[in-house]
DNA sequence: TTGACATGATACCAAAAGGTATTATTTATA
DNA sequence: TATAAATAATACCTTTTGGTATCATGTCAA
């Protein structure tokens, strides 16, 4: 599971990858579809799908001589899960800040 | 804005930043108590640390000839922000999944 | 069946990442 | 005021990363 997570923390370092997934949000693409999309090479765009297909963020399904690549976004999940830990403290910190604008109307008022 | 983001992403790719960011959740540390937690030199930690400053995950502040290194939670919000878009089809995977269940049980009825 | 097309597989390169060791520099404190 | 403690700054090393170019393989279609 830990390992899991790293997969995908890593798969969404690069902003090429994130842009990735953007695009495959919006419909399952073949990778030279995908490669249309960027000004770099057909293989290095590869290489980024191979590597969100590592983290799990996308499958791919062979059908014929192409390879459809297709969004998993159950694959997020885990770095969702991870950050949700930190969801208590902007919870804290916003109480913090209706504390104190509580407070600044107070001495307002005084 | 995206600038940003990429900092974030690219301070979370890392499991020991990460594992920092867990530590310093629980209190601020100096470099010095950081390097403890881990096997790694207090150079290698002191780099780790820069990296989490760039992406704004964590504040330092100077304290006579300490350091002391505070969490940001707010600086991961850009993140927790960029994922929340898959949120989307995490519910449109919960409804066909519900839906799946329902027919399945129709199924058996019959 | 013979090309064209989509992808796979290598080999290679420059730069970035993650680490160490060593040498300053600043700051408490005995 | 020495001296030890905490951190800063370099220099250096190895591995990973993101990219290219080239060649091989499988597959559709005339």
């Amino acid at each position: 599971m830990s390992m899991e997570v790293q997969g995908a923390f890593r798969a969404l370092s690069d902003p090429t990858r994130r842009d990735i997934l953007l695009h495959l949000s919006a419909r399952d693409m073949t990778i030279g579809e995908v490669a249309d999309q960027f000004s770099i090479t057909r293989a290095a765009v590869k290489k980024h799908l191979t590597i969100l297909e590592e983290g799990r963020l996308i499958s791919v399904k062979a059908h014929g001589r192409e390879r459809i690549n297709h969004l998993e976004p159950l694959g997020i999940k885990p770095v969702a899960d991870w950050i949700g830990y930190f969801n208590r403290f902007w919870d804290e910190r916003l109480l913090e800040m209706q504390q104190a604008v509580a407070q600044h109307e107070r001495e307002n008022d005084e």
